[in-house]
DNA sequence: CCCACGCGATGAAACGTTTCATTGAGAACG
DNA sequence: CGTTCTCAATGAAACGTTTCATCGCGTGGG
């Protein structure tokens, strides 16, 4: 549909100089002489001038945008993530295209394809299937991947994560250290890594309080809606045989869960029921009941990932390396009083 | 760092057929002959050869990318629009660069200038600043804008807006109805287009009804962090001069308001102040106190900007055709009891 | 006065696609 | 058998940059 788009050459012609000027006006303007500069710049203002970025990255061979394949962009912990990498390429003068997995690891696949097909300067990746693989035939190429909010499989890749063991750990021994004894566990799917860890560091805290039990009820997502959900089939049992504290996976199911609870008029919390999320993002301190949650320092997560990208791109001989972040509980009134007598 | 990227020079000479066949099979599958296509597509998978995007960009004049400038990432209205967005441009086989202005006019300006140096296929912009004559000098050279969350300044551009006023209006008139009549309105910067929409409706409101009546109390953000702050300076006034109600510009302050009130403890809500936000986010019905809000179709309004520039980019002679939804008001507890005697 | 030098500017090559005019080989037809 | 027609395949041009070897020219040294 389109009128000639201005290019170099018109430039060139009208500031009366070859192309190769323009470039290093543009480019490497201590190549030029200050009268040229100006008359490159006024012929370029007149004209309206804008790069073609596309010839650019021809010619350079890869662009300066930087792919980003997170989990799930309604999960606050993800956008404040995304946000710290945006802000800290943005620095750098590289910017962030985001992708959405949802996670599934079809959707991943399909970003992992657009990222290769615009040859990314490099990715970072909070994976859901089985990447590896993929992940190493990119190197070869050239395209550099760092992993997010997921230790790597092993010391192949360089890796932004938190403990999540330990995460689930301090969230159970906290219900346990309030005098909660019939724990349940909220989160799916299995296949989810973080869903998993956080498991695994609950069941560690249970393994040393015999008097306690760990129950883990399943959901497909981590969403309020599954939230609600999950929280609707507690609801639902007789009092003998609900939980006395649930650990929610993250903070969205642990506010779909109030939301529930709020409805089902019997259910207090955390005078029946203690609750813990995970995240800390902004809405936990607001919700109906102020949220305990694990504080995850999202932000940097994406800032250091994007730096050890950069880094390793700029040296390829660089080795892998692995910044492990420790959560923080913060404890609010979901988990404050003591348990029902 | 890179080995030789494949190309499909090297496909076609493993294939032993010409880089235009190669093409043809990849782009015009019906004008190959079926062997040539089995062939070419096997030396495609041996050799790993992916697109390069950039050098399909140049040929074509413009991508297949589409912008999305949004004025806050961390309000969920914007991210489910750009959700909404998304899926209806996968769904035709786009994709969108999501931008953050962040409400500041000079960020906006860099997405502006990047998206443009990318060649995206269109816009899709939640305008800041003075964007009117950017985007006709963006037109006249092909790249076509829709407006979003935001009425056209005049009949040159589609847009898919929400009714601003109206909402304001429903907002104050509820509150009134339910017998308020000390009302605060807060929310800012004033530049923001919907922040003085939304404003213009309270006064609708209280015109009709004169012995209500209305103060601003401005932000510099639409943040929880703002809402906490004005929240505050609310709460440090003699009880008497504090409002009976707040209307927050948009449901991140009302969740601000909301903490803050709650640590101010001689403030209940709804019964000292009532509140309503705006936008209905997920959150809103997940508050302290369930927040009265006015819900907007926020995924709806994303799809069919996105429908509309494609169908006008196809078919430019096409005329700019406007959306313009109106909200519905969500009733609960924060503005749901009486007033204080 | 000549030569070498430095420096600003030049122009062509290269990046990896898509497109399009052209070629070549059969097939159909008279 | 010769001619025309169809259709698959070819190969070169073009897209807008950046890069790099080269050039021209004024200067300072010998």
């Amino acid at each position: 549909m389109k009128v000639g788009s201005v290019s170099v050459k018109d430039v060139a012609k009208l500031a009366g100089v070859s192309v190769g000027t323009v470039s290093n006006v543009l480019n490497n303007p201590d190549k030029v002489t200050e009268t040229t500069i100006t008359r490159v710049h006024d012929a370029i203002d007149r004209l309206g001038f804008v790069r073609n970025d596309a010839a650019r990255q021809l010619r350079a061979g890869s662009s300066r945008a930087i792919g980003l394949v997170i989990l799930d962009v309604r999960n606050p912990f993800f956008t404040d993530l995304a946000r710290g990498a945006e802000d800290a390429a943005a620095e750098r003068g590289y910017s962030v295209i985001v992708g959405n997995s949802d996670e599934s690891d079809e959707r991943e696949a399909t970003y992992l394809d657009l990222f290769e097909e615009q040859r990314v300067h490099g990715m970072l990746i909070s994976p859901v299937g089985e990447v590896a693989p993929r992940l190493r035939r990119l190197r070869e190429r050239g395209i550099r991947s760092v992993l997010v909010d997921r230790l790597s499989w092993d010391d192949s890749f360089s890796s932004v994560s938190v403990d999540d063991v330990a995460g689930g750990r301090l969230a159970v021994e906290h219900l346990i250290e309030t005098g909660r004894r019939r724990i349940a566990y909220v989160g799916g799917p299995a296949s989810i890594r973080q869903v998993d860890d956080r498991l695994t560091g609950a069941r560690v805290a249970l393994s040393e309080h015999p008097d306690a039990a760990l129950e883990v009820i399943r959901t497909s997502a981590l969403s309020i809606a599954e939230g609600v959900a999950a929280g609707q089939a507690i609801a639902a049992r007789p009092r003998a045989r609900r939980p006395d504290a649930v650990f929610a996976a993250n903070d969205l199911v642990a506010i779909g869960l109030l939301q529930a609870f709020a409805h089902a008029r019997d259910i207090r919390v955390p005078d029946d029921v203690a609750l813990v999320g995970y995240d800390d993002i902004d809405f936990a301190n607001a919700s109906t009941v102020p949220l305990t949650s694990l504080r995850q320092p999202a932000a940097l997560i994406g800032a250091t990932a994007l730096r050890f990208l950069l880094e390793e791109a700029e040296d390829p001989g660089l080795a892998p390396r692995q910044a492990h972040y420790q959560p923080e509980l913060v404890v609010r009134s979901s988990s404050a009083s003591a348990p029902p007598a």
